[in-house]
RNA sequence: GGGGAGAUACUCAAGCGGCCAACGAGGGCGGACUGUAAAUCCGCUGAUUACAUCUUCGCAGGUUCGAAUCCUGCUCUCCCCA
C-alpha cells in the first residue's frame, strides 16, 4: 500500500515559520510513508501555557498531512528536569505535584487532536510507563552503555552550566529523553520527535541511541522560539504566564493577549498559530496592511486562537466583554452587560475581597489601605485628581468620596479603572 | 603603603549654607490624540489629616538661627604612584 501525504508537512511548516531545522531525509520520510512522531510536554505546571502551543501545533500539522501523532507527558523525564536552556540547577518538584500536573496535562492535550481517527489517531503517551519499572542499574548498562560522557559533555544544555555546576541529574537528563524516543522507536515504530528548537540537543541524543541500540535511523524536525518584535518575551501579560487552562488565564484575558500583538507580530503569529490557509492568511494580511486601524489580522488571530483553545461561546463572550471593557461604552453598558459576562470577564483581573461596611469606605482608604491598588493615599488623589480613575466606568471626580452600597455594581463588585486599561475587581461580601 | 576623586530619589545626573522634597534626562504612571498601536504634546512621579506639616541627599556625630551643601570619625566605590 502507497501512502500519499494529504500536503508536504515540510513545505507548510516552512512557510508558516515553524521549521527551524531537520534531520537529513526527515523530508523524504514524510513524503513516502505514514509517520509517526511525538512532541515531548513537561509537567513543570498544572497547565499549558501560550508556550506550548507551538508544539502542539506541530502534532495537529502532521496529524492533518496524514501522519500519526503521539503527545507524551514527561512523568518520568519531569521527575529529573530538563536543563536546556536554563542556567542554573532547578529544584525538583515533588511527585505528588507531578502526578497532578500531568493528570491536568494529559486533560488539556486531549483538546487538541483526534484519537478517533480510522487512519492515524492520535494517542497519549506517559513516559512514566516505561521509565517507572526500570531499575538504575537495568539502565546505566543497557542505555548508559552506549553514550560516552564526551558526547553528552558536547551538548550546549551541559556545556553551558560547567562553569556553575550542575548536577548528576540534569546531565543525565539527555540520556532519559533518549531513551524516549528509542523505546518509542522500538515499541511504536517512532521514527520523528519533534520540538523547540532548544530540545535539538536531547533530540539527537535519542536518535544516536537509536542508532547505536537498535540499529535505526530516526529523525528530527525543530520548531523556532517564538519571538516577538519588541524583543520582550513571548507568552507574557501583565498578569505573568498566559495559559490555557480558563480558570488560571480567563477566556477573556487570553483573547486580549491576542488581540493586543503588535502588527508585525500579527503577521508572523496568524502563519504560526492559525490554520487558516495561505490565500487566505495572505489577503489578511493585505487587508490589514490597507487598513491596519482595524486591526483585522489581530481580531482573526484572537478569534482562531480563542476557539482553538476554548470554545466559540467562550469567544462570544469576550468579545462582549471587550466591547464594554474598551469601547466608548460607559456604566450603562456595563450593567447591561449581565452578571454572569461579568464575572466571566473580571476573571483574572487582580482582584481584592472585602467584608462590606454599613458605614462606607472612604475612596482613597479603599483604593490604598484596604486593597493594594495604589501604594499610597496620595497617589490615589492624585490619579483622581488627574481624571485618570473610574469606578463601573463611571469618571471619579471627588478624593472625599465614601463608597457605599450604592456604588456597587450587581449589588458586590466594584469595578476600579486606572487608566484605560488597568482594572481591578473589589468583591464585598 | 602613599596620594587623589566620589557616594544625591527607580536609573543617570545637577546642586556646594537659607529661594531644596532637591535642576535636568531616562524610566514608570496618568491625560489628549489614536487602532485597547506607534509617534507626538501635556501633567504627575517621598509621605500625611494636603491651607499646611512630617521624614529624606552613604553612616554616626558636630558647627550654625538655619546643612544635601561646612567640620570630625566610620563604611564603601573609583583613579594614580609604589
Amino acid at each position: 500500500m502507497t501512502f500519499i501525504p494529504k500536503y508536504n508537512l515540510i513545505e507548510e511548516l516552512k512557510w508558516r515559520g515553524l521549521l527551524h531545522d531537520t534531520f537529513p531525509g526527515t523530508e523524504d520520510l514524510l513524503n513516502k510513508e505514514q509517520v509517526s512522531g511525538y512532541v515531548g510536554f513537561d509537567p513543570t505546571a498544572d497547565s499549558l501555557h501560550v508556550g506550548n502551543l507551538v508544539p502542539i501545533i506541530l502534532l495537529k500539522h502532521l496529524q492533518s498531512a496524514g501522519h500519526k501523532p503521539y503527545a507524551l507527558v514527561g512523568g518520568a523525564t519531569g521527575l529529573v528536569g530538563d536543563p536546556s536552556g536554563k542556567s542554573s540547577e532547578r529544584n525538583l518538584l515533588d511527585k505528588e505535584a507531578l502526578l497532578y500536573n500531568q493528570a491536568c496535562i494529559k486533560k488539556q492535550l486531549e483538546k487538541f487532536l483526534d484519537f478517533g481517527a480510522k487512519e492515524n489517531a492520535a494517542e497519549m503517551l506517559n513516559n512514566y510507563d516505561w521509565f517507572g519499572t526500570i531499575g538504575f542499574l537495568d539502565f546505566i548498562r543497557e542505555v548508559g552503555k552506549h553514550i560516552s560522557v564526551n558526547y553528552m559533555m558536547a551538548k550546549d544544555s551541559v556545556k553551558n552550566r560547567l562553569e556553575n555546576g550542575m548536577s548528576f541529574t540534569e546531565f543525565s537528563y539527555q540520556l532519559i529523553q533518549g531513551y524516549d524516543f528509542a523505546h518509542l522507536y522500538k515499541n511504536k515504530n517512532c521514527k520523528l520527535q519533534m520540538g523547540g528548537s532548544d530540545q535539538w540537543g536531547n533530540i539527537t541524543t535519542g536518535t544516536e541511541l537509536i542508532r547505536r541500540m537498535h540499529g535505526g535511523e530516526a529523525y528530527a524536525l525543530t520548531s523556532p522560539l517564538v519571538t516577538k518584535a519588541d524583543g520582550t518575551k513571548f507568552g507574557k501579560s501583565e498578569a505573568g504566564n498566559v495559559w490555557l487552562d480558563p480558570s488560571k488565564t480567563s477566556p477573556y484575558a487570553f483573547y486580549q493577549f491576542w488581540l493586543n500583538v503588535s502588527d508585525v507580530d500579527a503577521e508572523k503569529f496568524i502563519k504560526i498559530f492559525t490554520f487558516l490557509e495561505r490565500n487566505t492568511i495572505e489577503s489578511l494580511i493585505e487587508e490589514h496592511q490597507k487598513e491596519p486601524h482595524l486591526r483585522k489580522l489581530q481580531k482573526v488571530l484572537a478569534k482562531e486562537l480563542c476557539c482553538l483553545v476554548h470554545s466559540e461561546e467562550d469567544y462570544e463572550m469576550a468579545i462582549k466583554a471587550s466591547d464594554v471593557f474598551f469601547g466608548n461604552s460607559g456604566a450603562e453598558e456595563l450593567l447591561a452587560l449581565g452578571k454572569l459576562p461579568f464575572v466571566q470577564a473580571v476573571e483574572g483581573m487582580p482582584k481584592s475581597t472585602l467584608i462590606n461596611r454599613v458605614e462606607g469606605f472612604p475612596i482613597l482608604d479603599l483604593l490604598s489601605t484596604d486593597t493594594t491598588i495604589f501604594a499610597s493615599k496620595g497617589e490615589a488623589r492624585k490619579m483622581i485628581l488627574a481624571g485618570g480613575l473610574s469606578i463601573n466606568k463611571r469618571k471619579a471626580t471627588d478624593p472625599n468620596h465614601v463608597i457605599t452600597k450604592e456604588d456597587l455594581i450587581f449589588e458586590e463588585y466594584l469595578l476600579v479603572q486606572k487608566g484605560k486599561k488597568n482594572y481591578f475587581l473589589v468583591h464585598f461580601q
